[in-house]
DNA sequence: TACATTAATGACTGTGCAGTCATTAATGTA
DNA sequence: TACATTAATGACTGCACAGTCATTAATGTA
């Protein structure tokens, strides 16, 4: 430890003792008191994306945020205080469209679905939200409280949605009376997936793009791999891109 | 610092002068050069998967495989390599099976299809194992080299299964003409979250069992929802659990 | 311009964990 | 039984990082 490690302030002295303060001077100070809390989550939701929350430094978020640490904690009371702010400030209030475009939708069930499942590629798939996603099922056995929250508020809500379009087509005689839960399951699966590998760059080869992914998906829900052989069948799901 | 602290060695001194080497005595060493490194990376995987890489203490894998963080080191070089071990050991010669049983296979696609499902359920999904999937998921940013050798010799090698069952179907006029890479992703995608999900036990409700899943999984792939109101349809694929 | 308020800073502390190594003891051999 | 070999141990070190707080300076007010 040198002496100078134990002065407490010390600031770069003996930096260019002719006055102006050269070009390497750090940047003046900025008071964005408003402005801060959603540019740390931000950078936050960033990294603990791409490293996961233990192999996540503060220093790192702060930094990225373009704050010192110190700034970090006056607005968060500590490294989990942050992660739960990332979640729950990443899904308010995204549900509450789809629940609106539900409650007003006309037309057949089939376009419903698709619907939703491209509704959802634009407001959270192809959004940086979709690496809570990636974060909440790499990190739910560390935070189990956070889970049930998360299960409670989004994933609960995100089904409710799906279970109106398919008992839908189902009451309309559109659709095969399938196991509704089940089908749920399968259908979100994709999606989840989806968001998921977006940040897994290495993991997937460049194999088809989103687009026609979910196309493909819609696709197969709707009409099965099964070739039915009776004339003209082909046809896509009216006014989507599904298909 | 104590006295006490500096000198090495010092076992438990003052402990029963009396003989009998009390009931709290340690149980006694075990040499198993053998059964270490399975062990080590079967507790590894377990940690790995329920804490992530960066949350998982060595001094825990060591317990858990019932020897002292001195033990690892014997058999591992460090952390990473034992994250290495964990995913090689883990994939060797799973898919082989797999292959020879595609090349023998005579009956529909659509069998072939399920039973290629199912079978992954049986050898992956429903064992341990399963949690290498979610490590990949979390942590290939972290490694990017072991996640192109993963996506190298596992994912691309389960792809070329499924692509040749597919082209089998279309070939034979039982499936439609779809987009094969696209329905390779959406096939994979619910198997892969299914595997997921069995550890976030506080994101999943009690939705379903997996084996109505994957029931449900094969049942839309091959019917679709699409309700065909054209005569006996609904029959089940032949010989399998699927339907 | 002087002064008060408070957002922002970053050097510092304590702790927890990866990795080391001198010592211990299980097992094989003569 | 004495001895050699080496698997197993766990106290220790160094370092990285979460969290603290005395100090600095931006901005508003008189």
């Amino acid at each position: 430890m040198t002496a100078q490690s134990l002065m407490y302030p010390m600031r770069s002295h003996m930096v260019a003792a002719t006055s102006p303060p050269a070009a390497n001077s750090r940047p003046p100070r900025r008071r964005r008191k408003d402005a801060r809390p959603s540019e740390l989550t931000a950078a936050a939701l960033q990294l603990f994306v791409e490293k996961g929350f233990a192999g996540t430094r503060l220093d790192d978020v702060a930094a990225c945020a373009g704050v010192s640490k110190g700034t970090l904690y006056l607005y968060f009371s500590g490294k989990e205080a942050l992660f739960k702010a990332v979640i729950e400030d990443g899904m308010v209030a995204v549900l509450a469209a789809a629940e609106q475009h539900l409650a007003d939708y006309q037309g057949s069930a089939a376009g419903l679905l698709s619907q939703l499942l491209l509704g959802w590629w634009e407001q959270i798939g192809r959004t940086p939200m979709a690496g809570v996603t990636k974060l909440m099922i790499s990190e739910a056995s560390n935070f189990p409280e956070l889970a049930q929250y998360y299960h409670d508020h989004v994933i609960t809500r995100g089904r409710a949605l799906l279970r109106a379009a398919i008992q839908r087509g189902i009451s309309r005689g559109e659709f095969r009376r399938v196991d509704v839960d089940a089908a749920i399951d399968v259908i979100i699966a994709p999606l989840l997936l989806l968001a998921i590998s977006r940040f897994s760059v290495h993991l997937r080869g460049q194999e088809v793009t989103a687009e026609a992914y979910l196309a493909a998906h819609c696709d197969l829900l709707v009409n099965g791999l099964r070739d039915t052989e009776t004339g003209p069948h082909q046809q896509t799901i009216e006014g989507s891109a599904c298909g």
